[in-house]
DNA sequence: TCAGCTTGTGCGAACGATAGCACAAATTAT
DNA sequence: ATAATTTGTGCTATCGTTCGCACAAGCTGA
């Protein structure tokens, strides 16, 4: 059927057909401008709302690009136009379930933007430099980075290539935008609810120092405890992990009661779930011996055995805004390094006894 | 810098630089030519180590390349190969942690096998059209399903062009290769080991009949309880996910005691859990009054609290299996669709009485 | 009536890499 | 010494799109 018995054309045997077709009988424009019988260049232009093209021209073209089933080949557009339509993206370890939601939130706002998200790594593990190859390689036209760790490297990759980078939920290093909670006025917020509860002996329960939001909360709510007349009563290393939570919890249940803190602040909710378990299990209630509080409001955290009073971060918003900031410097590089803060908001739950009660 | 002013070649003037370049000074195969005098398909080949291309010339062009700081353009490379090293992936609700573990993993398989995954959808709404066609658009050359529902749309799509698809924690249906843990027989070995354990009055928390993958574990388990002389106490929809399996939970610690199950089979990790929690808060315990089994051995289920007897998925051969299957139909599309099912493992912790005890 | 403008298309050169074919130089066989 | 190989490179077309520029037709105004 497919043009039975090629005509040999005026121009002598053209040579079509290498080995193997590499697109098997997919529509391109030069089918569509045959069809049409117009020049490749009137169906580019057709295809995309050119103004110069006549009204009718165009509705002929799209019926038969409809028709054919066409679609445009991504790498050779971005082959022409430098632009590919890709967003690298760097996550952070599945652990840590805020990821995950980040992810798909990342992945259903870029599509409406028209973008597709290219996955440069995920995990806890270090970013390889041949990962991050990938990042040139497929001629990403900006990059989230949302691991609060590992990102350096990727970071300066892309900006000694002229990527647009944005970081989500972490706060900008050199050559970087940023979106991310105000994770120091949570901190803060956190601590004026445990001190307005009542709570005076607060231990913390932190994520390693290379986590800049994680520090950041720290000092927020350090900062806020100082304002009030209090200092922390312990900080403890949670590893960022459930099961670096539970161990610390477990430290706390061992202490005399009288040495015991009477609220516990959980950086995260992950370390924060760990620590309940482990507290619930050595028969310590929550909140009624302890509370605890944390930042971050995974799904989990709304589940029943914990309901984690915690910092909701404004998770779609700072989505929303972190496109924007890569979008915009997409089109326009100039544009400085902009670094937003987003506030959370505060869920009160269970896990913690309030100022009135 | 670049060619200070242009020399007028021989052929008349050549109209270098467009509007503004889209390769910003990234050096590409042609600067590369030119620095080392050679042409520039010795370059490629050089680069590819080509075993027509001498060793000398070789490692020079490498040692330039290296300097240079080249990176190939995958999408120029694409569009002469036909081979975009894309493979794309469409991942199930992050409701579920499995998905957000499977990912992880096939992430840096791929990336062992050089391939880079762009995600085509993630999470549980239904996949559009528009987000279908980014899979032509971007010529992947393979695709990953992962989603136990919603998936049959792209299926197609990757089918009616050439694309081999995978499915992966999926029982396969038409037009598409499937690697799958063996879910009927871990279904069965659960209710072996519950009916071993003593269990008699047997609930099921099932997934929505639209996952495959969830009947045929419910199939299995049913099967070798009726080969056992029994069958199950009651089946309730858990949705797939912790609140719904919570909501089962709670069903069921309804019951007066003399009616209530003496096991729970959550379909999937998250659902029983779920159903422990809600037992629990309603004083039920786990393993004493109820017994509680399940499937993936998702990291939660390891988790104090929870304890889960589980079957863990292989998730790490599975992964390793789909990118085989992928691979190979991506180099000899001919092969015939292959389902491989592996086998899972029965991972027992303290969720559910033991033969012994 | 003809210059000058608008409007709609076509031409052809990129974009960066690949691969078939041609071909020069070096090596071996006769 | 000449032909037949082998070995290493270069030439060039091609992949599918985009975009600057040229250009033809239709329209307006003087």
């Amino acid at each position: 059927m497919r043009e039975g018995m090629a005509i040999p054309s005026a121009r002598g045997a053209i040579p079509r057909a290498r080995s193997q077709s590499p697109s098997k009988g997919r529509a391109t424009i030069v089918t569509l401008s045959q069809l049409a019988g117009v020049s490749a260049s009137t169906v580019s232009r057709a295809l995309k709302n050119d103004p110069r093209i006549s009204e009718e021209t165009r509705n002929r073209i799209a019926a038969l690009a409809t028709k054919a089933g066409y679609t445009p080949n991504a790498f050779a557009r971005t082959l022409s136009s430098g632009r590919s339509g890709l967003l690298g993206i760097v996550l952070g370890s599945v652990q840590n379930p805020f990821y995950s939601e980040l992810l798909e939130e990342a992945v259903a706002q870029a599509a409406a933007r028209g973008m597709r998200l290219l996955i440069v790594h995920a995990g806890g593990g270090p970013i390889e430099d041949r990962t991050a190859e990938a990042l040139l390689q497929y001629q990403v036209d900006g990059c989230i980075i949302t691991s609060a760790e590992l990102s350096s490297n990727a970071v300066n990759i892309c900006a000694a290539n002229g990527v647009p980078v944005v970081m989500v939920n972490r706060i900008p290093r050199l050559h970087a935008s940023a979106v991310a909670c105000d994770n120091a006025e949570g901190g803060r917020e956190l601590a004026r609810f445990l001190v307005e509860g009542g709570h005076r002996r607060i231990a913390m329960v932190q994520a390693p120092a290379r986590s800049s939001t994680g520090m950041e909360r720290v000092r927020g709510f350090v900062e806020q405890l100082t304002a009030l007349g209090l200092e922390p009563a312990m900080r403890m290393d949670g590893g960022g992990h459930y099961d670096g939570g539970f161990a610390c919890g477990q430290e706390i249940a061992k202490l005399p009661p009288n040495r015991r803190p009477d609220a516990i602040f959980g950086i995260s909710d992950v370390m924060a779930m760990g620590a309940m378990d482990a507290l619930r299990i050595a028969g310590i209630r929550v909140p009624e011996d302890i509370s605890v509080v944390a930042f971050d409001n995974i799904a989990a955290a709304s589940h029943p055995p914990y309901g984690l009073t915690t910092i909701a971060q404004p998770l779609q918003a700072m989505v929303h805004r972190g496109l924007d900031i890569l979008m915009a410097r997409i089109r326009d590089p100039s544009l400085p390094d902009e670094a937003v803060q987003l506030r959370g908001r505060l869920i009160v739950r269970r896990s913690a006894r309030v100022p009135g009660a």
